[in-house]
DNA sequence: CAGCTAAGTTAGTAGGTAGTAACTAGAAAC
DNA sequence: GTTTCTAGTTACTACCTACTAACTTAGCTG
């Protein structure tokens, strides 16, 4: 297997791991392992745990930015509606969803590198957001706003609770919603 | 000291370290150092690391929830807009935000008693906002779509940023919003 | 003062942790 | 056909980890 291989194979192993273990939750040898190989070549292909985990933050990041410039081409309140549907159909992926999640809170332990790191990945997020869009910022942040909410959803595997409050937490938004937000806050 | 003052102080310092470092960020020796105590009596008084974790996160959520219940009496709107007061006052309790974060994040990893634990928690605080605004539960959601998104702007610091999706991620949302919410989406 | 209880310590176990240095097998290059 | 590069391993260090058992000290009570 060519280095680069080996390297996407590490990480997408990495990157599963992180998502529900976060970076002090799981051991390199646990995903050198999994990858089929030693621990200390882990090492030698990504210099230090800190720097597999930014890796894995920042590709789960980077999916989802280009997955909402995807979903530009229409403009304003259509793409957000577009824009919403490739956050749904983000769902499915719980690891890119996790991972942002998990990226969150290791910055908050006051590691400059880390939270610089995922600072600038989320802007870049809500610059892509607001930037194919290009609505009210008060609906960029709404339609944000719902989706860290969706990332807590994720977490909790909310899918699976059958009360009042979890089936609420569930429920589509509907994209007008935005529209509205943007018009009322504009008049 | 007495049992529960020691218990009290050492619930309180862990809550500080778990909050910035998360369950596996920090040890029970560090929280013992900081209580003046031994690192065995931190097991003597709270069995495992584990328990001490999610004795901080429910403490925090706890906190959170009577402040939402604090603000009721009014009804409907004005409900909401007395808890949107309210959790903006606890923005400068950062303390209590990210252990939110860190107790959704550790409940990803897959061990139920975490997971129930923090889903308990969270569908508490909902239920309490839920019941104190009365409001359509598509207001209720966005309100707690926006904490969301304040316990992550907590974590990434995004006070000190100085760009704009920062600044718009900053701005106060207007109550206002929250009842065009409810009228739209009963239309 | 004897006995009990509550607060707290000492000293350990057993295993995991990130990270490093030195080595090796095979293929490609000149 | 030797040299050089690439993918990978072995063997290790130095230390940290949660958790336990047995002991101690001080105050209260009968």
């Amino acid at each position: 297997m060519t280095g680069q291989e080996r390297r996407a194979q590490v990480l997408a192993v990495a990157e599963q791991e992180f998502a529900v273990a976060g970076l002090h939750g799981v051991s390199t040898e646990t995903i050198a392992h999994r990858a089929g190989i030693t621990q200390a070549y882990v090492f030698r292909l990504f210099g230090t745990k800190k720097q597999l985990f930014l890796a894995c933050v920042d590709a789960a990041f980077e999916r989802m930015t280009l997955a909402m410039l995807g979903a530009g081409g229409a403009s304003g309140l259509e793409a957000l509606t577009a824009m919403g549907r490739e956050y749904d159909a983000m769902l499915a992926d719980r690891t890119t969803l996790l991972l942002q999640l998990q990226g969150t809170t290791a910055a908050a332990a006051g590691d400059p590198e880390v939270r610089d790191a995922v600072r600038a990945s989320f802007g870049r997020l809500w610059q892509a957001v607001a930037d194919t869009a290009g609505l009210d910022p008060v609906a960029i942040k709404a339609f944000l706003a719902f989706g860290m909410l969706l990332n807590t959803g994720a977490a909790l595997e909310l899918a699976e609770v059958d009360e009042g409050w979890a089936r609420q937490a569930r429920t589509r938004i509907q994209p007008g919603l935005f529209n509205h937000i943007t018009t009322e806050t504009n008049q």
